[in-house]
DNA sequence: TTGACGGCCTTACGCCGTAAGCCTAGCTTC
DNA sequence: GAAGCTAGGCTTACGGCGTAAGGCCGTCAA
C-alpha cells in the first residue's frame, strides 16, 4: 500500500493518479499529514517529481475537492423537485462524511472545478425546471447549500463518531463545566442528547424537511 | 504598531494580551501568516517567550475563537424569541465577518471556551423560555446554527468584498467557462446576480426569516 | 548513431513549531 | 544590604514543510 504506482519504465505518473492518491491519503490520515513528500512517497517517487504534473500543492487541494464532487450523483431528473433536492442533500452529506477533510478545503479555495460547477448547475436546473423564478431559485440555492454545509460543519466536528462514544465524551465535557454555569446546555445534554435513541445525525432530516416544506410554500405563494 | 507591548521592566506579557494581538494579526493578514515568530515579534519578544504563557499554538487558536465569541452580544432577554434569534444571528454574522478567519478555526477545534459555551447556553435559554420543548429546542438550535455557519462559509469565500467588484470577477468566471457548459449557472449570474441591486449578502435575511417562520409553525403545532 | 527532450532525482533555501537549556531582573528572606 | 530563588525572558538547535534550481538519463525521432 505504500506504493500505488507500478515501477514501470517511465512516465507512469499523471495528474489523475496524483489526485486519487492524495484523496486516499487524506481519507486515512487527514489533510495535516498530506505533505508533498508523503504523497510522493506513496507514489514511489520523490517530492519534486510531482511538480512536473501539478503546479503546486494548492492545485492538488483544488483538484481533490473537485474529485469529491465528481463522485457525487447529480440530482436525478424526472423526480419532483423536493424529492430530488432531498436525495441530493443526502448524497452530498454522505460524500462529505466519507471525505471529512473536503469541507475544510472548500472554504479558502477560490475557484471551483468542472465537477463542482456541473453539480451546482444541475441543482439550479432542477429548481428552474420545477418552476422556480430566477430570484426564488437563488434563494433556494443559497438556503439549501447553507444548511447543508453548515450542518456538516457541525457534524464533522463532533468529537465522536458513533452513538457509543457519546456518553463518555459528554461526561467529560460536563465534568469540565463549572457546576450550574450553563444550565440549559446541561439540561439539553443530560435530559435529551444522552437519552437512548438520540443521535445528532437525525437532526439533519428534520431541518432539511422543514426547509423544503417552507420553500414549497414560498414557491406556491409566488406563483399565485 | 509593530510592538504592542510596553518595554517595561518585566512580565508585561500575559495570555490575554497574546490572544488580543493574535486576533489583530489574523484580522490584518489572515491565519496563514499568524506564526509564533510573527506574533512574538509584534509583541516585542522572541517566539519562545510565548510558551511561558500558553502551552502551544493550538491553545492560541482555541483562545482566539473564544475571544471572538466573547465579543458577540448575547441574545437579548425580554424579546419575542423570533426577534431575539434574528438579532443574535445577525450579531454572529457581523462578528464572523469582522474576523473571517474565525469560522475556519471553529472547525477542527474540539473543545469550546467559556464564552462560546455561555453564548450557546443563552441561545438555548431563549428557546426554552419561549416554550420550546427539549427536542424542539434541539431541532431549532441545530437548524439555526447550521444555516448561520453554512451561509457564512459561503459568504466568506466569495472572491470579492463589495458589490463593485462583482461584475469584474463574474466576467472572469464566465469567460473561463466552456460556452454553454453550465447553462443554469450562466443564466443565474447574467440574468440575476449581475443585475443592479442584487447582493448575495441579502440572501441571508430571506433564508433566516423563512427558517424562523417555519420553526414558529412547528412550535405552534407542537403546543396544540 | 545521434541529438533532443521529457520525467524523475538531488541539493539547497527559508520558513515553520517547539524542545532544551541559559541568563538575569526583581522579589523574598535574613 | 546580602544571599538565594524563581519567573520570564533569550539563544540555540532539530526535524519537517513547500518549492526553486539544476543535473542525469531513458526514450524516441531523425
Amino acid at each position: 500500500m505504500t506504493s500505488e504506482r507500478q515501477p514501470g519504465p517511465r512516465g507512469r505518473l499523471d495528474r489523475e493518479q496524483i489526485l486519487r492518491t492524495a484523496v486516499g491519503l487524506a481519507d486515512e490520515s487527514g489533510t495535516a499529514s498530506l505533505t508533498m513528500r508523503a504523497l510522493a512517497d506513496r507514489l514511489g517517487v520523490e517530492a519534486m517529481s510531482l511538480y512536473h504534473h501539478v503546479p503546486g500543492k494548492e492545485a492538488i487541494l483544488d483538484g481533490m475537492v473537485d474529485t469529491v464532487f465528481a463522485r457525487i450523483a447529480l440530482p436525478p431528473p424526472g423526480l419532483p423537485w423536493k424529492t430530488a433536492m432531498r436525495q441530493r442533500a443526502h448524497a452530498v452529506r454522505a460524500a462529505l462524511r466519507d471525505h471529512p477533510w473536503a469541507l475544510g478545503l472548500m472554504e479558502s479555495r477560490a475557484d471551483p472545478g468542472p465537477a463542482t460547477l456541473r453539480h451546482h448547475d444541475a441543482v439550479l436546473g432542477c429548481l428552474r425546471g420545477a418552476g422556480f423564478s430566477l430570484p426564488m431559485a437563488a434563494h433556494a440555492f443559497s438556503l439549501l447549500d447553507s444548511y447543508l454545509y453548515g450542518f456538516l460543519l457541525q457534524e464533522l466536528n463532533l468529537p465522536f463518531d458513533g452513538a457509543g462514544e457519546l456518553d463518555t465524551v459528554a461526561d467529560g465535557i460536563l465534568r469540565d463545566m463549572p457546576a450550574g454555569a450553563y444550565p440549559h446546555l446541561t439540561e439539553l445534554i443530560t435530559g435529551h442528547a444522552l437519552l437512548p435513541g438520540y443521535a445528532y445525525a437525525d437532526e439533519f432530516a428534520f431541518g432539511l424537511d422543514l426547509i423544503l416544506d417552507a420553500l414549497e410554500r414560498a414557491v406556491d405563494a409566488e406563483q399565485v
